[in-house]
DNA sequence: CTGTATCCTTAGGGATACTG
DNA sequence: CAGTATCCCTAAGGATACAG
């Protein structure tokens, strides 16, 4: 995307243009919470995302610098950047929102008062967990 | 929206469908960083709304209960609820990411740091002008 | 000023077949 | 398995005219 294109330099509109968009945050929501990988893995998410979108989404989000590519042919995978990384308090806090609204699901009440009580050490264990297990691979 | 339309009930899939188009935030933020609460001040933001998305996304944010309609006719205006207010947590883990990823904009640097060691108080303190900005009107 | 209504275009997305 | 390619459809969005 060319800087023109751009509706704003509104730091909010920057992030609606980056991720704003209804597939990108599933994905990056799949990377952290349930460590996958690879296209499979993201094809076989309950939300059912269609191929072209995710291979679509896969080469955005590796452009924007939120992701990146690894490996190659049947070996390829995706891992979070540190920009990514960087995401987990935007997604930790709609969590947070959805948990406290949504009556048909919630986020585990564990989570909540984890959130809550000790916001930094819940980052920091999942942000530690997402580094290693980068690395291993 | 019925709840079986609901791609699924994941709580980041509940916060998509509720403002992860690309104007609810944009509104959401006119009113929480510029104050602003009537249908022309929205009209009058950079990213140039069109009326037609403004009047709709008027009416599913208040449909969805994150902003509230008050007065009637030329006197009509609308403010967030308490679960729009609680969108604010969002809004600022956005800002901030963008803040370090945008050379175009990021944000303030005063309230970035601010947002670092006094994130409490600095949401405490958006939160507590909010709430008085609407009584007063 | 606060919307509605309409027309039209484009982007997003589903389904599915296909390829290395 | 990791994608590409097509076809097709709908929703999202722009422009703009109109109405109370």
């Amino acid at each position: 995307m060319k800087r023109t294109d751009r509706r704003s330099d509104c730091p909010v509109n920057y992030a609606i243009e980056a991720f704003g968009d209804s597939w990108s945050l599933l994905l990056i929501r799949d990377m952290v919470f349930k460590n996958k990988r690879t296209y499979s893995e993201f094809t076989d998410s309950e939300e059912r995302i269609s191929t072209n979108i995710l291979a679509d989404r896969l080469r955005t989000l590796t452009l924007s610098g939120i992701i990146r590519k690894d490996g190659t042919g049947k070996n390829s995978f995706y891992t979070l950047t540190v920009k990514g990384l960087d995401l987990v308090p935007v997604l930790l806090e709609m969590i947070a929102w959805a948990g406290k609204y949504d009556s048909e699901t919630g986020a585990p009440t564990e989570f909540l008062e984890r959130f809550e009580n000790d916001r930094k050490g819940l980052l920091k264990e999942l942000q530690q967990k997402l580094q290693t297990s980068h690395e291993i691979l």
